[in-house]
DNA sequence: GTGTTTGCAAAGTGTTTGCAATTTA
DNA sequence: TAAATTGCAAACACTTTGCAAACAC
């Protein structure tokens, strides 16, 4: 048994108010594999394990996630947002005939010559996405 | 002066019926410099510039060019579709804080290491999005 | 108690669709 | 004239917002 929860450490370090709804999505989201969600998707998930939790919350703790590092935004598909457990730097592969998404780690991509960012400007991150369809 | 209309050379040798709308959209984006441009910002300079031009077939039209590779959608926010005029292989800047792009040519950005994709799988196109903020 | 968070329903944004009228070949 | 395209307005999907009630500390 776990002595205490790992998803309601994952609140207080980052300084938000552990909530009945914020506790239950992060042990859905936190304490497992790392995982990719939509809104949608975890407030289906929620729903499906008795969590009473609207969507607009779902929508409010994602990006306070987001915000205090524990998840990281991934932007695919220009009609909906994909949030990443993971929020270790690596890339992704994007199946584009089902919308889902595997990681790929850090050390199996490499960038190897970043361009100078813009005079004024600095990096925030690199994203790649490898887009794969179905092999002819 | 130009003899004949590159913009109507590239909507016949793409098979799109050169219609008064798709002829006009199709010279602002493709008498110029190359350049992004969301539906929106189209439909803005189209009316700019005195073409009558319904937002719907804007939409039509970019989706269109598209599609017979006149054009290539970049996907950078989950918000808003961008398209480029620019089709041959290359990557971005994109300025978080205004939503402006610009083009990082494919020889000053090298991904060296491409993962071989999932089984039964083929890449079909590698994005690589460099996310840039003011300098702190 | 006091400030924060929630849920709802309404509003917002970008995009797509159905269909009659128009245009192109 | 037959088939393709357009424009409109309505519908859509996803996301955000305003605000009163509920909650955490």
């Amino acid at each position: 048994m776990r002595p205490y929860s790992h998803a309601l450490d994952k609140l207080r370090t980052a300084g938000l108010r552990p909530t009945r709804q914020r506790l239950a999505l992060a042990k859905l989201l936190f304490e497992g594999e790392d995982r990719h969600i939509t809104a949608e998707s975890l407030h289906g998930e929620a729903l499906d394990n008795n969590i009473r939790v609207s969507l607009a919350t779902v929508y409010n703790a994602l990006h306070q996630f987001t915000e205090c590092g524990l998840l990281r935004e991934i932007v695919v598909d220009a009609s909906r947002s994909y949030f990443d457990t993971n929020t270790t730097e690596h890339h992704h592969f994007f199946y584009e005939h089902n919308g889902k998404l595997i990681d790929i780690p850090s050390e199996r991509m490499l960038v190897c010559e970043v361009p100078d960012p813009p005079e004024g400007m600095s990096i925030r991150r690199v994203d790649v996405v490898v887009r794969v369809q179905e092999a002819a």
